[in-house]
DNA sequence: ACTATGTAACTATCCAGTTAGATACATAGG
DNA sequence: CCTATGTATCTAACTGGATAGTTACATAGT
């Protein structure tokens, strides 16, 4: 409070906030653009830094976005779990946690558009989580006359229906950008519980 | 010295056929690249015309990848029906619809990220899509406990969950690129098999 | 000779990546 | 305690190439 009259303050001198801001400020922007509509240059202006340091701490632009990606795919590991192959528990976390945090859908998204080769990181990633699954349909709690791989690639586009679903989808049901806040949120509710309708209903086992 | 024979050979003059073309090329470029990663010279080139005639014929890049999305939307209400509110039959028609014209599904979810807002045009084709759901819905044909808007959201996200699924998921179950031909093949009609299956599963009446 | 169609070359701008240098901070010698 | 020097961090300005869009011109077909 002495004089700190926001005059030309110089970024402090500490590389690791940096880096973790101009990581932030990488994943807003590529969450919104994708990799060919980002600007290097707004990176660095969201983030309040100067743009040499992007081409210090991360290599080049792929590289920050691979950064990006890795980073977004552990946070969703560690907060999206698929406990003992419960694909609607799995479904709801999911569902939960991207409605909290949507630049983790986009980027998910944007990143299988591209047509880049999965890394050793995103392999083991999916090769788990499809393991769990199909141990959970050898053991009855799943149904098992679908592949498992298939049943949590179809569980997982379920959970990101409504929320990547076309404009055009939403606004027909209300959803749109003119609905009210209130309206908006209940519809979220709404959607939340047809989805976890839908989930049981298709990975139950058959009775 | 005599000039090489027919090396310049200049393209016909005839709009109609060469603005298809132009057409059928943006929809390559866009669907591999996305709008902002679509290159206006690759387009020319690919068409084999010049690049002048893009804007000649359409605009500017954006206008052309409108017209795109208007050109794929309009071809796949034609060729995927719902006939009846049918899902089953819907999400059929759908999976080898976009199995045949990947294009189709990539321009879709191109466009999907893209923050734009809805066309008139879309909004149509989606009302008209709703209303059939919410019509089979109320004369018991499919369950009615998830509303219309959601039921169809969620089975046409299904219908895409292997096609657009991360590559990474699919290496995991086999169906990479290092897969065999008649192997990928077969993992595809699998798959078809599995989502039809889930469908049906999700969107049948409660009994 | 008129017009619709097509071409090549050009321009202005944008943008990823670089260069050269400045400034805070640490550590050590006086 | 003070000054010197080295280094990590940060900055402004620049560059070369790519890219959307344009200008000026050519030619086929009527």
């Amino acid at each position: 409070m002495s004089e700190s009259t926001a005059e030309r303050r110089p970024r402090p001198r500490n590389a690791q906030a940096t880096k973790a801001l101009l990581l932030r400020a990488a994943t807003a922007e590529f969450a919104e653009h994708g990799m060919a509509g980002a600007r290097i240059d707004r990176i660095a202006e969201r983030a309040g830094a100067n743009k040499r340091l992007l081409y210090v701490y991360f290599g080049d632009k792929s590289a920050l976005f691979d950064a990006v990606v890795r980073d977004q795919i552990t946070a969703v590991m560690e907060a999206v779990p698929l406990p003992g192959g419960d694909l609607c528990a799995f479904a709801a976390a999911r569902y939960d946690y991207v409605l909290a945090n949507p630049e983790a859908g986009r980027i998910a998204a944007w990143r299988t558009f591209e047509q880049a080769g999965p890394t050793a990181e995103e392999l083991e990633s999916f090769q788990e989580r499809v393991d769990a699954v199909a141990r959970a349909q050898r053991e009855g709690r799943l149904r098992d006359d679908i592949p498992a791989a298939d049943l949590f690639a179809i569980v997982l586009r379920v959970t990101e229906s409504w929320l990547s679903a076309p404009p055009a989808l939403r606004e027909v049901s209300g959803d749109g950008p003119s609905a009210s806040a209130e309206a908006a949120a209940e519809r979220l509710r709404e959607h939340r519980a047809a989805m976890l309708a839908a989930v049981r209903s298709l990975a139950e086992p058959r009775s």
